[in-house]
DNA sequence: TATATTTGTGCAAACGTTTGTATTAAATAT
DNA sequence: ATATTTAATACAAACGTTTGCACAAATATA
C-alpha cells in the first residue's frame, strides 16, 4: 500500500502547522479564508483521505450504525436495508450490515461485532429462535440507542417499528366478504409468532364484525410454503369442504393454493378466491391481492429513528413505538364481482 | 453514554502495565499464563469492549472491505452481498456495503467513503451508467485491492468475476432446439452492455451448430420487462410471424410472454416454449425454464478472491479472472417432449 | 561462583486526528 | 505613541491501542 498523506503531510508542504491545516479542512472559524484556500487546494493536489480511525478514536462516536437482519437475501428484509441505507447516507451515517442466519448464537457475535465496532445504534429484527433479550442484554447494558422492527419481543419495552399485522389481515378478510366470499379458510403461520396470531385476530374481528360466524376447522396452521399450500388444498378437496375463498398469511401459500386449484379446474377468482400476504414481487406478476408492508419505509422509519436517539445523545427512558399501515392491494385473484 | 473501560483501567485495577493488559488479550506469548488469566477475568469483569478504532488507527489496516452494488434490494445482489458477507465473516471481516443506485456520482461517492474508511479492499459491480474507470480511479491510485463483478469494464484489467454468459445462453438454445423447436425468437437486452451481448452471442452460436438459419428479425431488442415481454409478443401475433419459441434474456420478459401468450389461448409449452434467463425465484414458482447465475457463489468467489489479495498485502500486477458457469435450470415451458 | 540465557514485565513512542491554550502579528482604541 | 483588542496561527496534549526496547528476576551454562 502506498504510503497514505496525512494532514502533517500537506501542513509541510504548506509551511504551516498540522492544527491549521485541521481546522481549515474543518472549516473552523478561526482560519483566514486565504488559507483555507491553499489547504483545500493542496489537499486535494495530494489526495488526502482523512483517516476516519483517528477521527473516530479522537472524536469517541462514530458515523456508523449497525443492522441485524435474519437474513439479508430475503425480498423484505432486503427492502428494509434499503430503506436503512438510504436514511444513514442522508445523514452522513454508514451501515454496518449483519445477519443472524435465524440462529441465536450469531445473532449474539453480531451484537458483540457491532460493539467492539463502535456504532452508534443498533437496529435489529430478532431471529425466530429469539425468546428472551439475552442475545442483545449487552446492547442495553452499553446503553447505545436501539430500535427493533418487524419482528418484536412483546415483554421487552423497546423503540419499535412495526407493522399493523392485525389491520392487515381485517382488511383482506374484509375485502372477500364484500366479494361476496362467505367461507373463508385462513392459512396461518406458527401461532406462537405474534405476527400470525395478530393476522389471525384481524380476520377473526372482519367475521365476527360482519357476523359470520368463526369456524376454527376454517383455520389450518403452519401453511406458509407454496407446496404446504398445495397439499393443504388438496386436502380441503378431498374431505369436500364447502369452501369459496382462502385468506392466507403468507404469499407464497397463496401461490400453492391458485396452481392447486387451477390443476382442479376451480376457476380464481370466479369460484374460489385467494389473497396472500407481503406482497411479494410475483403477487404482482401473477395479480394475487395480497398486503404491502411497506418494508423499505419501514427501514426508514426505523433508521429515522434511531438516528434521532443518536443525535440527541442522551438515552432517554423514552421509547417510540411506530406503527406501519399496511395496505390491501386488490388483484384479480379475488375480483369476483 | 457510559465511560468505556480501556486497558489501562484494566491495568490500574491489576496494579500491572497497560502493555502487559495489551499483550495478555492478544495472548501474547510473552506473557505468563497466570497473567493472561487474571487480565482475561478481570477484563470480563469490568465489561471490556476493545476500541476497535484505536487498534485500526495503530495498526494502519482495517479489516473491513467495502462492496458497492447497483441496488441492494434486487435478488440477484442481495444473494451476491450474502456470499460476500459468509465469506467474509468467516474470515473476521466486516463488510460495508454501498449502492450507487444506478449513478455515476453516487458511484464516485461511494468510493470516497470507503476509502476514507480505510477499507482493505473493496469489491464492485459497475452502475448502468458506467462507461470508464474514472468514478474508481481512486481505488486504482489507493493501490488497494479490487474486484469487479457481474458487470465489468472489457477495457479494464482487473479482478474480475464474471458468469459465462454466453455459455448460458448457448445451452438454452441448445436445448430449445434439442425439443424440436426451431423458430426461437430472441428478446434481447440493450445490446451495448456486454452480458446482452454475449447472450445474443451464444444464441447465434448455437443456431449455427444445429444449422439453423439466423434471422435478424427475430432478434427483438430492449424488451426486459413483463410489459415490454407482452407487447412483443402481442406485436408478434400480430405482424403473424412464424414462431414456436421464445429465448428471452430476462425472466421477466419470459413471464410476459407467457402472460400474453396464454391469454390468446395459445399452449406453452406445447405450441410455444418459453425460456428466460437469471432464475429469478419466480420462475421456479411458476415452472418456466430458465439459467441459474448462482448469485451467491459470484459473491462468494468475489470475497475471496479480494480477501486472498488484502492477506497477501502486495498488490501485484496479477488480475485473476474467475468465470462462474451458468446451470440450465429446465422446467415445464419448455418442455414440449 | 560468575556469567549467559531465558522469561516476564514496564516504559515510552507511535498511529492521525481534534481541540484547549499560548503565542504572534496586525488592527484598533486610547 | 502606547495600550488594548482582535485575528490568525502554533504548540502540545489527548483519544486507546500496539510494539520495540529496556530491564529485572529467574534459570541455565560454564
Amino acid at each position: 500500500m502506498t504510503k497514505k498523506v496525512t494532514i502533517k503531510d500537506i501542513a509541510r508542504e504548506l509551511n504551516t502547522n498540522y492544527s491549521t491545516v485541521s481546522r481549515a479542512l474543518n472549516d473552523s472559524p478561526k482560519i483566514s479564508d486565504a488559507t483555507k484556500q491553499s489547504v483545500l487546494k493542496q489537499a486535494k493536489l495530494m489526495g488526502y483521505q482523512p483517516n476516519s480511525f483517528a477521527q473516530k478514536l479522537k472524536k469517541g462516536y462514530s458515523n456508523t450504525i449497525g443492522l441485524i437482519v435474519p437474513r439479508i437475501n430475503r425480498v423484505f428484509f432486503s427492502n428494509v436495508i434499503h430503506g436503512v441505507e438510504t436514511i444513514a447516507k442522508q445523514q452522513g451515517f454508514n451501515v454496518i450490515i449483519c445477519q443472524s442466519n435465524e440462529s441465536v448464537k450469531d445473532e449474539e457475535d453480531n451484537v458483540k461485532t457491532l460493539l467492539s465496532n463502535n456504532v452508534a445504534g443498533i437496529i435489529m429484527s430478532i431471529s425466530k429462535e429469539t425468546q428472551n433479550e439475552s442475545s442483545f442484554q449487552e446492547i442495553l447494558t452499553n446503553k447505545i440507542p436501539f430500535v427493533m422492527f418487524d419482528r418484536a419481543l412483546n415483554n421487552l419495552v423497546s423503540n419499535q417499528v412495526v407493522n399493523n399485522n392485525f389491520k392487515g389481515a381485517y382488511e383482506v378478510t374484509e375485502h372477500l366478504i364484500k366479494q361476496g366470499y362467505q367461507k373463508i379458510i385462513h392459512f396461518s403461520g406458527p401461532l406462537y409468532i405474534n405476527i400470525y396470531q395478530d393476522r389471525l385476530n384481524g380476520y377473526k374481528k372482519a367475521l365476527a364484525d360482519y357476523q359470520i360466524a368463526f369456524n376454527p376447522d376454517f383455520i389450518i396452521e403452519n401453511t406458509l410454503t407454496k407446496d404446504k399450500g398445495i397439499a393443504a388444498v388438496e386436502e380441503l378437496l378431498k374431505q369436500k369442504v364447502d369452501f369459496d375463498a382462502i385468506f392466507a398469511s403468507g404469499d407464497y401459500s397463496a401461490l400453492g393454493a391458485i396452481l392447486c386449484l387451477r390443476q382442479h379446474h376451480i376457476l380464481v377468482p370466479e369460484q374460489v378466491g385467494v389473497a396472500g400476504f407481503a406482497n411479494e414481487p410475483f403477487t404482482e406478476l401473477l395479480d394475487i391481492t395480497s398486503v404491502e408492508q411497506f418494508s423499505t419505509d419501514m427501514g426508514k422509519s426505523a433508521a429515522s429513528l434511531l438516528l434521532e436517539k443518536v443525535q440527541r445523545k442522551e438515552i432517554s427512558d423514552q421509547y417510540q413505538n411506530i406503527e406501519i399501515l399496511p395496505q390491501l392491494i386488490i388483484r384479480k385473484s379475488t375480483q369476483k364481482l
